[in-house]
DNA sequence: ACTCGACTTCTACGCGGCGTAGAAATAGTA
DNA sequence: TACTATTTCTACGCCGCGTAGAAGTCGAGT
């Protein structure tokens, strides 16, 4: 997956936050404490569009909203992560040994509903 | 935590399949498809040493080890993935949805061990 | 101890990605 | 149609990474 730099990531944090689709416009005035041009912003919006991370619509003044949820990209940045990983249940293991308890519960409760460990 | 580079990743590839500390020249024979200069082999075990990737011992011919377990680094990135992302239950609630079967099951086991959910 | 070769460090260069934006083209709007 | 906001095109500087030459350092053998 191709990877954000600090500026698109940034922009990518107001898209997901934002209620709807956002105009360039709307993220040059979020973002206003940078002072970017918004040509600026535009550039990134085509880049992040390049990246598969956000889309536009065909109104005019396009509006850009995001292709995933926050969640749904860092989940699939975890599997990412997970199938590089040569022995997949060994980074398991490690993984949920040093989740916190309250983290581990949740993952028990989503496991349970998930599958019955099929005897 | 900093990323690392495709000849970066190799290296450490080759120092994590490794049955102990490589040298130098070691690397540069592993890597002899690449046709690499061993300085280049240096330059790059230098900044994977500066990323905290690698230490090496004093030995005269310096023998390089990874500082993490491959599977250590990878649980790392999951965890590091899983905090900047905001709503960390959901972003779990995802993984877990997408993981296969198998997975699945390997993760409760593994959470049976951990804590029997405090009633 | 001295020399030689291997090893290590220092420094540098090119390329590509990212932040940045001006200029040109384009499309609504009065 | 003329004006203005929007969008696209193009470019530039910086930094990280792959790459390696040159210089310095160290250990081994005689």
């Amino acid at each position: 997956m191709a990877s954000l730099g600090d500026l698109e990531r940034t922009v990518m944090e107001h898209l997901w936050g934002a209620a709807g689709p956002l105009a360039a416009t709307d993220l040059r005035d979020a973002l206003a404490d940078r002072g970017l041009a918004l040509t600026t912003v535009h550039t990134v919006l085509g880049r992040l569009e390049q990246k598969g991370f956000v889309a536009h619509d065909e109104a005019r003044p396009r509006r850009f909203r995001p292709t995933a949820t926050r969640e749904q990209h860092a989940a699939e940045l975890m599997h990412e992560v997970l199938g590089q990983a040569g022995d997949r249940q060994a980074v398991l293991a490690r993984f949920v040994g040093s989740v916190d308890a309250e983290e581990a519960a949740l993952l028990r409760r989503l496991l349970a509903g998930t599958d019955p460990t099929p005897a």
